[in-house]
DNA sequence: GTTTTAAATAAGTAAAACCGATAGAAGTGA
DNA sequence: TCACTTCTATCGGTTTTACTTATTTAAAAC
């Protein structure tokens, strides 16, 4: 059923109960008092009782008036917020999907530059699989994607955003460094879980070279192998970015090998069919350019 | 400002998001596909953003559509209680101004009478005295006035209700029953402060016939004057309403002397101006036929 | 390619919101 | 008491908006 009140009127109802008069509050409005006296009459009509009792040529508010005051005045002033909330902030709103080295290392200062510069607008940041992250965006749950392998879902627009580096690492003193391939073949290692992007790079990258990793140990979180390995155990690979601050501090080393650079390029990803809204464009920039300087 | 939106387009971005499809939404509502796009589009102009994304001939929610969706729903459903609230309950919404005595005494059976009757009323309760009572009615800050004293207000229509029996009496014992009016004379008398009506109709009643009080400890409230003298301290004169309890348990004794009986009206006074709501012709009737039993 | 299905648009119509004018009623002041 | 003012309600007419039917356009389904 459908409801048989306006918010205008509404509006002359509050205005009428607040200034006394019709008179004042259509003048308030910007309308004629006979638009307001009709919308109030309307109002009473559709809702089935009197709001006002007419006293002479005033109108007081009846009780029922008095309790439903209250209600409209909360009701327009949501409907306000709501108006509000679209010209300030929905048009900001962005949802975004990453994997979670890029969500915990590559996103954090993209995200601040671009809430620094738009305080208002709301952001959502979920965190999974690259599979997570491509079905997410196919699906409209995402704006954006962020992801470390490759992607050929048809619906979506794959863009390479940045390149990551993946860095072979142990405690230090460990191993000495250069350290040769034969060495490291011998050594355990600790890595993600199979199905993660930083996982199946490392393979598609080391195992050409070493044959098979020797013991493996499988963490779900980069942080626990970051934490592992400078507990003195095994070896492991992952992006430069994930032990940053764990190689400044000492408590990791950087393994130089005779591999090549261990380079992944990382990719961006928008579903093609959907418009490149305000927020995203004012978001995009960040990625390459953020208006904050790096926090470490 | 004026809002740019309408209920009614709310309903139809809700129902579009809800049920993915225009065609769907339109049915459900009553109405045509092409009205339900063109409400769609006009909020979305007036909102000045996408709330769906067009992907194909089906229409996803944007990031910004999502967010604005739940608070639209929150607002319909506000204004569904609105609504609901202005059927059941605001026609039954009553302000009722009353003496101490009649508000403590005289309503409660009435009252609680009514709201078991009609459980969806709103009912509110002014205390205040004769003067404030006839206030607040003329000023409509009240519908229902009951006092203890006249009212000549030219606004007012004014009505006998129900007579009220003063009672003197003391604690039990203290003096003779029936108590020759040389004695009572010399009695330090408790009594309610001047300008109530219960204080009023005292000396009214009263001091024609004991002349002036001895001594006169005044007390702003009729318990406190009950317990008072039912501590030993002297005599008083109240409604027997109030003494009523005190007496069957024998706390207090009434005083039978020469005086006639001492009678005053109340009063029932309304706004002239006022049409009778539906609440008051629903709440007077128990006034005189509670529908419950006395409940002492 | 053809058919089906859904959204958007166009054009016309019905409904409503609104305005100007005015009648009626209630205070105001000589 | 009688004009005079002030405020509400209502009438007739206008503009605006909401809606309908018919058509166009585009994407799925076959």
């Amino acid at each position: 059923m459908a409801l048989h009140f306006s918010l205008r009127e509404l509006e002359v109802f509050v205005g009428v109960a607040r200034l006394g008069t019709v008179t004042e509050a259509a003048q308030q409005l910007g309308m004629t008092q006979s638009a307001a006296s009709q919308a109030i009459g309307n109002l009473e009509q559709a809702l089935e009782l009197s709001l006002f009792d007419r006293v002479g040529r005033r109108l007081v508010l009846s009780s029922a008036g008095q309790l439903l005051l209250g209600k409209a005045q909360a009701l327009l002033e949501d409907a306000g917020h709501f108006a509000d909330l679209s010209k300030h902030t929905a048009t900001l709103a962005l949802t975004i999907s990453a994997s979670s080295t890029i969500a915990n290392y590559l996103l954090p200062r993209a995200i601040a530059s671009y809430l620094q510069q738009q305080p208002t607008a709301k952001l959502q940041l979920q965190v999974g699989n690259t599979a997570d992250v491509i079905d997410a965006v196919a699906n409209f749950r995402a704006d954006l994607g962020f992801i470390e392998g490759p992607c050929h879902h048809p619906d979506l627009q794959v863009q390479a955003w940045c390149d990551d580096e993946l860095v072979v690492f142990s405690a230090p003193h460990l191993l000495p460094t250069p350290c040769p391939l034969t060495l490291l073949r011998q050594q355990p290692w600790v890595l993600r879980e199979a199905g993660s992007g930083t996982r199946d790079e490392c393979e598609r990258l080391l195992l050409p070279h070493l044959g098979q990793f020797e013991q493996v140990l499988e963490l779900g979180d980069s942080e626990a192998i970051s934490r592992t390995v400078a507990a003195g155990y095994g070896v492991s690979c992952l992006s430069r970015h994930v032990i940053a601050d764990a190689l400044a501090r000492g408590e990791l080393q950087a393994l130089t090998t005779e591999l090549p650079t261990l380079r992944r390029p990382l990719y961006l990803i928008r579903h093609q069919a959907r418009s490149i809204s305000k927020a995203e464009a004012l978001f995009l920039p960040m990625l390459t350019h953020p208006a904050l300087p790096p926090s470490q």
